[in-house]
RNA sequence: GCCGACUUAGCGUAAUAGGUAGCGCAACUGACUUGUAAUCAGUAGGUUGGGGGUUCGAUUCCCUCAGUCGGCACCA
């Protein structure tokens, strides 16, 4: 999908038809007020106050036609600067522009402003230098959107749009739009039969069905796996708590609005947890440790609940409950280093392996403005924040600092990746907490014989297996690998009357070897058994008829090409075997 | 949570300027015995998301609740 903001020819077209936007509205509608018009990655929008007036979908053709009319016109888009007193006169009837600019640096400032026929906007520019060139523009969509991005100021208008030199290339992206849909991971998730809600269960509370229980459990043994052998013991512990817990750990202080509300049973008071490291906290405080013992690396599949906003929540990518690809490593401070190089490492390992390119390291930091939301700890978080910099640096990883990003507890090196569908999120994360190891007393015996206390790195490599199997869907567009495929191999006899029992054979002895396969011994046509297994996304579709059974040999089609290849039946097994083994991309 | 739209059978959809709903796929039954994205015929399946109001009559209009979707805000 193109990146408007990254381009610089179209972001001049696309800046140039939220004017051309604006001035529609105008005419339109001659009582708006308009704040500001950017590009975005994805065109263009302009927010806009229309009083009482509210814009649904049904508006925007209108307003389109007004802008192919103006467009029309042909109309020069003249640059002009103004000083600052000059502007404000200018403005003086748009509350918002004259926000604007009385919020510009000094008095001296010169201010541009572009002009086309009767519209005037407060515009840095550049622009293009005719309307005409504004004419293969699509509006897409309109919204609220709290003026200035704070929730607590009142909504504007906002209409998203976007703009290319020609019409082909319009319409090309407008078909990709479409496209992209029927790779949203909800329309998978129903399709495939991987997850499923209920408005009786609730919302936001996915439940998986047997094939996407299929992806999770390969997703989680192929992560343990991985863990054990970097030294993790893995425990289970329960997804709720008591509010004493979460009170220790201090999430009930700093995380309490993101938490379900507690609840009362025989005067004791519990909460939903909204993480369980206060839980592995108790594990690591279960026993004395030694240095030597050090570090102790404690994982678990982690049932979480948090309360999101109604409005926040999208499939199994963001659920009031999933599951953490939780663990925590208690190290001591020579140690963090090379755990967090471990970390690191395992991250790049497993997105190698699992074919995702597309991610960036964020170091995610305080706010040190923000005494609400952090553990008050200026040196604490000073010394975490350096010593995570320095960790990285020596690691030699490229990352941008995020100010206001770090959990209560620590700082944190994210990585986010760019999905096929919708905004960036967190995937992986590696957090450094001097915090919670002191708020719950933990300690190790140094080998001075004194006691010290741990340094705690929280890390999770899938995020959450619920996200991840979100995000692999829609990268994948569905078709995943052999090994987390529910169907890996699909066996179809051609005439049930004399394949089916070679199929059958097949079908035997590839169970057998433990690979989900299945026979399609339906009284169906080859055809519509095949469009089936296409629309199932079953990697592998084995067509046994006459031409199989004399030779003695199978014949197979791989989802998403068009070409059959025949081979041997057990150089046929050998490939299947080979691939969920190696977990082949 | 905020702004807006939407909610019709398992899924995808049509219709009514207010007179209680069609279609396709899936399901079921039968015939067909099949060579790479849909064989044919038949049967069954709906309190039109829940509740309330207006009306002789509401699936349609109004209110309300719930859910879904698109954005915003949030995402430790």
């Amino acid at each position: 999908m193109i990146n408007i903001k990254e381009n610089a020819e179209l972001s001049v077209l696309n800046h140039s038809c939220a004017h051309l936007l604006a001035q529609a509205v105008k005419h339109l509608y001659p009582e708006a007020k308009f704040w500001v018009g950017p590009v975005i990655e994805e065109g263009f929008y302009y927010d806009i106050d229309l009083g009482d007036v509210t814009l649904t979908e049904e508006d925007l053709p209108a307003i389109e036609h007004e802008m192919k009319k103006l467009a029309k016109d042909n109309k020069r888009i003249i640059r002009e600067e103004i000083s600052k007193s000059e502007a404000l006169a200018k403005f003086k009837d748009d509350p918002y522009k004259v926000d604007l600019i009385s919020r510009m640096d000094d008095d001296n400032t010169i201010i541009s402003c572009y002009t086309q026929g009767d519209f005037t906007d407060l515009c840095r520019g550049p622009h293009v230098e005719s309307t005409k060139l504004l004419k293969n523009f699509k509006l897409l969509k309109v919204s609220g959107a709290y003026w200035k991005g704070d929730k607590n100021n009142h909504m504007l208008q906002r209409i998203y749009g976007i703009c290319f030199p020609t019409v082909e290339e319009l319409e090309a992206h407008l078909h990709e739009l479409e496209e992209q849909k029927a790779r949203d991971h909800r329309r998978l998730g129903k399709d495939l039969g991987i997850f499923m809600t209920s408005d009786l269960v609730g919302k936001g509370l996915p439940m998986y069905l047997p094939n996407g229980y299929i992806i999770w459990e390969e997703l989680e043994n192929y992560i343990k796996e991985k863990e054990k052998r970097l030294g993790y013991k893995h425990v289970l512990t329960p997804p709720l708590g008591s509010i004493e817990l979460y009170k220790t750990s201090g999430h009930w202080e700093h995380y309490q609005e993101n938490m379900f509300p507690k609840m009362e049973v025989d005067g004791e008071e519990f909460v939903l947890r909204p993480m369980n490291c206060p839980h592995h906290m108790m594990i690591y405080g279960n026993e004395i440790h030694s240095y030597r013992d050090l570090p102790i690396r404690i994982g678990e599949i982690a049932r979480d609940c948090r309360y999101e906003a109604s409005g926040a929540l999208k499939g199994i990518e963001r659920a009031r409950t999933f599951c953490q690809n939780d663990a925590h490593l208690f190290v001591t401070p020579e140690q963090i280093k090379s755990e967090f190089e471990n970390v690191v490492n395992l991250i790049l390992e497993v997105y190698r392996e699992l074919n995702i390119k597309d991610y960036s390291f964020e170091l995610s930091l305080r706010d040190p403005e923000d005494k609400v939301k952090y553990y008050p700890d200026d040196e604490m978080w000073n010394n975490a924040e350096n010593t995570l910099r320095k960790v990285l640096d020596e690691i030699g990883i490229t990352y941008t600092e995020k100010i206001g990003e770090a959990a209560f507890y620590g700082p944190k090196l994210d990585v986010q990746v760019k999905p096929a569908v919708g905004n960036p999120y967190t995937l992986s994360t590696c957090q450094l907490d001097f915090c919670l190891p002191m708020r719950f007393n933990l300690n190790y015996i140094a080998s001075d014989g004194t006691k010290k206390t741990p340094v705690v790195l929280h890390r999770a490599i899938l995020g959450s297996i619920d996200r991840f199997i979100a995000y692999y869907l829609e990268e994948t567009k569905g078709l995943l690998p052999l090994w987390l495929s529910p169907i890996a191999v699909n066996v179809i006899p051609v005439n049930n009357n004399y394949h089916l029992s070679y199929a059958t054979d097949l079908f035997n002895k590839l169970k057998e070897l433990n690979v989900r396969v299945k026979l399609d011994d339906r009284e169906e046509k080859l055809g519509y058994k095949m469009r089936e297994a296409v629309m199932q996304k079953i990697p592998y579709t084995v067509i046994i008829g006459n031409k199989e059974t004399e030779s003695n040999t199978i014949s197979y089609r791989k989802c998403g090409t068009e070409d059959t290849i025949n081979m041997k039946e057990e150089d046929f097994i050998n490939q299947i075997i080979t691939e969920i083994k190696t977990r082949k991309i």
